[in-house]
RNA sequence: GCCGGGGUAGCUCAGCUAGGUAGAGCGCCGGGCUGUUAACCCGGUGGUCGGGGGUUCAAGUCCCCUCCCCGGCGCCA
């Protein structure tokens, strides 16, 4: 019996070695006298071909009875032929059924309903499978990237007791009878550990109950969020373009295979390579939307087709910096050259996708902070703890969250968020 | 929350404007085929038209209510 290979290590192997593969059946043809099938693994898919010349009889009776999405064992002998797909095929000598699949629902031509229906079904697609080693991918990047830059990964909790801000978008659970809220972001907790590791980085789902209804939001998604003590709201940015930089190049080191099943243009992604990301004021994004011929004046929050706009203007990803006050979260500091401007950015993506990352400096006064808290009609007890941080040994400090599945959409090329993550949580889907 | 589109066979859809006993393609099942690539060829199988009420001799089609899904906006990452 011939040794046990993944479809990505058979590429390697040569002309008659005897090889073992496992999988299941994705693509079946009977000739009669020849029975093709084509097993799928994690790494891809290769063809078997079973033969009356060379299968033993109870297997060629078995491959004619394989249906899709059935597993099963192949041992058989690596043949090289042009006309096999990926060029490498296997000879089967044996072939073990090890479960026969009922008719597999999805085979092809489905549409958007029926395929979220039977998402547990639809993930082992060729093309989802990519993009979960793509993600993979990605999350190795960021560990490489962040021990490099010498933060420690933190595990902040899910369950909380008060809003970070605005409480309409929480999900509500019931804490032992007390209400606790679903996290939306873990910044507060973070804030708390730069006081102890001083450089900290997570990467957790939040959860936000907005009624959001378009390709780019999830109602869970994953939050890849960092924070630094002494660190300037310049300071972050430039780690942001080196961690967006570095996650970029290596995704296009390690997942030139699944990009290519994605059908991802990677010549849009070179110029983002270099972590030179152009930054622009919220001031100036105005002129350029005004020149432009769009509708806006200064002080408007920019919604998402000023967004499209702008982002077509730049081939990498680019900050909007310095927006009015008003328009941003009361943690975030304010400039102190620039009376009235937030020390805040976005990055926005392009092609259309829009803001990936968020950050500011934060706050870091006591009596500011509650100033802040108390102007906007919050309740300064609720924030006791986090004012906290102000009363010992406060310092300056910035960080910043970044969507992961957005940033994924960007990288990967994909036109919908759902397709980042094996089990996109939208509103009135919760199933499966 | 608002705007728009949709729910008819296992799947994707046509039929609705002008009411008259429900259609196609794919799939599936059976047979054939020595190299297939979404294989091909022949034969067969398919539905209380999302739910409820109303108008009518007659409703998939017209009217009212309701449930569900999709796309977009606001908000955000």
């Amino acid at each position: 019996m011939g040794r046990l290979v993944n479809t990505r290590e058979l590429r390697d192997l040569s002309e008659g070695e005897e090889v073992v593969v496992r999988g299941w059946v994705y693509r079946w043809r009977d000739l009669g006298k020849r029975v093709f099938i084509v097993v799928r693994d994690a790494y891809g898919i290769v063809q078997v071909v079973a033969s009356k010349d060379y299968t033993d009889s109870m297997s060629f009776k078995v491959a004619r009875e394989a249906s899709i999405e059935s597993s099963v064992i192949v041992e058989g002998i690596v043949r090289r032929d042009k006309r096999a797909p990926g060029g490498v095929e296997i000879r089967a000598k044996k072939i073990n059924l090890v479960h026969k699949a009922e008719e597999f629902p999805i085979k092809g031509g489905e549409g958007i309903d029926f395929l979220l229906d039977n998402r547990h079904l639809w993930i082992r697609s060729r093309r989802l499978t990519a993009v979960w080693r793509l993600r993979q991918n990605l999350f190795n990047a960021f560990r490489e990237f962040f021990h490099k830059e010498g933060y420690f990964e933190v595990s902040p909790p899910m369950l909380t007791q008060a809003a970070v801000e605005g409480g309409a978008t929480l999900f509500k659970v019931d804490f032992f009878g007390r209400p606790a809220y679903l996290t939306q972001s873990a910044q507060f907790y973070l804030e708390v550990m730069i006081f102890s590791l001083e450089k900290v980085w997570t990467l957790a789902p939040s959860f936000r109950a907005e009624r959001s209804r378009t390709r780019r939001h999830l109602y869970e998604y994953w939050h890849l969020e960092a924070e630094a003590a002494w660190s300037r709201m310049d300071d972050m940015m430039d780690l942001v373009s080196r961690l967006v930089a570095y996650t970029v190049n290596r995704v296009l080191e390690t997942s030139q295979e699944e990009l290519s099943i994605l059908g991802r243009n990677t010549e849009l992604l070179e110029p983002a390579r270099k972590p030179a990301y152009p930054r622009i004021m919220y001031e100036e994004a105005i002129d350029i939307l005004k020149r432009k011929g769009v509708d806006v004046k200064y002080g408007d929050d920019l919604g998402a087709d000023e967004e499209r706009v702008l982002t077509s203007e730049f081939e990498t990803p680019f900050y909007i910096t310095l927006f009015p006050l008003e328009l941003k979260s009361f943690y975030m500091k304010e400039d102190e050259s620039n009376p009235g401007l937030a020390l805040a950015f976005d990055l926005l993506a392009p092609e259309g996708v829009g803001e990936i990352v968020g950050g500011s400096e934060r706050e870091d006064d006591y009596e500011k902070l509650k100033n802040r808290i108390i102007s906007r009609g919050y309740n300064v007890e609720d924030y006791n703890w986090y004012l906290d941080l102000r009363r010992y040994g406060s310092v300056p400090h910035s960080g910043f969250g970044l969507g992961v599945e957005r940033l994924i959409m960007w990288i990967a090329g994909l036109d919908h968020i759902r397709d980042t993550i094996p089990f996109p949580r939208f509103r009135d889907r919760i199933y499966p």
